[in-house]
DNA sequence: GTCCGTGCAAAAGCTTTGCAGCCTT
DNA sequence: AAGGCTGCAAAGCTTTTGCACGGAC
């Protein structure tokens, strides 16, 4: 069963934090902002806290679901579906993105690639879970 | 200016592996195939094929553009225009995706969330190598 | 012969974890 | 008082790098 949560100051000006930058922080970053307030926090607490927070849905983890970097021979454009239960990735046509792939800048910004993800449980480990 | 290639087995081999497998495979997994035919491979020698062959463009890494992981507050779906300049995040609105957003499963695998990135140079990035 | 590629080993960098004491409930 | 939260330090893991030697051109 889960753990029950009690209230942190630290982790409570995390949240703030998050909520009130437009940039998409690093916990290095965190850290810093927060060792202002906190002299003495420490990069460990911060990793705690935000997996805490990721747990909880209040944040957003942006990796790529697993600690280590996949590659992938180079042919053409596809979309990749990641499967939390094995961690297995499948290829996918690439969707249309409303005309964004064809074009060249979005926002002012000079676009170059793009890249789709799908997250969820695959067929086999669906299928697993049923069976047990 | 850059270095003149040569050819090595290793490497060759490891491009074979990447276009011969459906998987989108680690450095490791890499690392143990090929020691199937070179015993004596190393994995940091693998990492340095690698990165040789992603910058020649025959293969693509899949990580997320940077060596650390970040966060976000969660406060609804939307896009991401990564910066290989200055490595700054924007968020964009999100794309219908040709309606997969709304969908339940792909392929038969189990939809729960999805994922659009767009790599290229940011607006600023690119007005600052205009006018040097 | 040149100089790129390799194996080996050490280092670097981000993240996780064990522990003892503190603080919230 | 109970048990989560913290700082500190050590460890873990993936990735990078320096070096001398062997191999491709």
């Amino acid at each position: 069963m889960t753990k029950k949560l009690r209230r942190s100051k630290q982790r409570s000006r995390m949240l703030e934090l998050l909520r009130s930058t437009e940039q998409h922080p690093t916990a290095t970053w965190l850290y810093d902002e927060l060792r202002k307030e906190f002299p003495t926090v420490s990069l460990g607490n911060v990793y705690r806290n935000l997996s805490i927070l990721v747990e909880q849905g209040y944040v957003h983890k942006l990796d790529f679901g697993s600690t280590f970097d996949r590659y992938e021979a180079a042919d053409g454009q596809h979309a990749h579906f990641m499967c939390r239960g094995c961690g297995r990735i499948y290829d996918l046509p690439m969707p249309d993105l409303e005309g964004y792939s064809h074009r060249r800048d979005i926002d002012g910004h000079r676009l170059e690639s793009a890249r789709v993800e799908f997250f969820g449980v695959c067929h086999e480990c669906a299928a697993e879970t049923e069976s047990s």
